[in-house]
DNA sequence: ATTGGGCTACGCAGATATGCGTATTTTCAG
DNA sequence: CTGAAAATACGCATATCTGCGTAGCCCAAT
């Protein structure tokens, strides 16, 4: 470790930011530079010739938030890698993160170890992402409407299934063996069940739950 | 440190198994207490006595591999942490790995430091996911058919959407001040650009493509 | 100036779905 | 055994979609 990385922190807490650097300083090999309250004060410091190697960007911040500061900063100081922290467990915000060209992204629970693990990381060009960061992106995405699927019968499911994916009811009947007339009267009484305006539902349903 | 970490290895590649130890013993904080080439021999060793604390799994084992070694260590060892490793880059299989209850998920073409840190969080009942599995379960996401999107002129997405919403023809008319029949053309046409069969299947496109 | 694409609109026949009933058989739990 | 729920099936009127054609208008590119 022959050179401190130089880093920047932003939060509009002041408490948390004190604490922040606090934590940071008992790090020998980090050096701040620079502490900002929102997104616009760090692009001031960055225009006013501060140049941090990583920046610390609370997401949620007045006036302009930390994905914001992202955009302007990859666009206008491309060097500066920037480590996301936020408290909100949203998988979009993650995706939109990466998007935006952040290198690292914690949430406030982490560890210092782990902010640690991650400032050293990113500085050296690699990515970070915590190991919640992982679980929130599996977890979110599961969304299924189980009470409403849970109403409709076996055969039901079958034909929900069938008719999202285009067929009509004599294709169904055909493929089921049973009279067209009955796959009607099923899927006429599964979209009273779920109560969604034709086929269009059917399909959105089915899709969101994954039937196909 | 007071005490090492007492660690299982299983991989079928003897080369492979071989080159992890020898790495593995660099680390002062390691000490392996078992080598198996398949997910039974794992069992085996379980069986036989031996109680490491976390278990290094590659995923690609002949006989049992590593996601239904989990299983069974999950069931029979509780205590056993786990850490897979695996040279595929799928979702799909980090995402089964957690739910059979893995604690950590390393690609092979990890950094040892990545997987010296993995081992200590693991062993020190945390999860870890290398950032690599994060940027894996971002990437897999979008499957947009960018390509036949751009066929669709804007008022033909337009009307996509709103068909997508399950909105009739005469709905879609009043809504955008045409002529219903104007509505079925344009309706037609997308139907013939994507080609699909007919209204589910421009539903699942719009889902598909988050229109909706 | 001509061409081409997109948007608009209409007609018409046949297919399909939708709403509302009715009814028989099967299945399964009380 | 008995009643309820599910699965099966049919009828019928109406609404809607689908396929195939035609056609005028506007605008941008050639």
């Amino acid at each position: 470790m022959e050179q401190k990385i130089k880093l920047l922190l932003a939060d509009d807490h002041q408490l948390v930011r004190k604490g922040f650097r606090a934590l940071l300083e008992e790090l020998e090999f980090v050096e701040i530079v620079g502490e900002a309250a929102n997104g616009r004060e760090v692009i001031s410091l960055l225009r006013s010739g501060v140049r941090p190697q990583v920046a610390l960007l609370d997401y949620e911040m007045p006036v302009m938030n930390g994905l914001e500061a992202t955009v302007e900063i990859k666009r206008d100081y491309f060097g500066v890698k920037i480590i996301m922290l936020t408290m909100l467990q949203s998988k979009e915000l993650v995706q939109e993160a990466v998007e935006k060209g952040v290198s690292g992204f914690l949430f406030k629970n982490t560890s210092l170890e782990e902010l640690s693990d991650a400032i050293r990381r990113v500085a050296a060009g690699d990515t970070y992402f915590s190991s919640e960061v992982a679980l929130t992106l599996l977890k979110q995405a599961p969304n299924p409407d189980t009470p409403l699927l849970a109403l409709l019968s076996e055969r039901e499911t079958e034909i929900l299934k069938l008719v999202a994916q285009g067929l009509s009811s004599a294709e169904i009947g055909r493929q089921l063996f049973i009279s067209p007339r009955t796959v009607d009267t099923h899927r006429n009484n599964i979209i009273h069940k779920l109560d969604v305006p034709g086929i269009a539902g059917l399909v959105q349903f089915a899709v969101r739950n994954k039937l196909i």
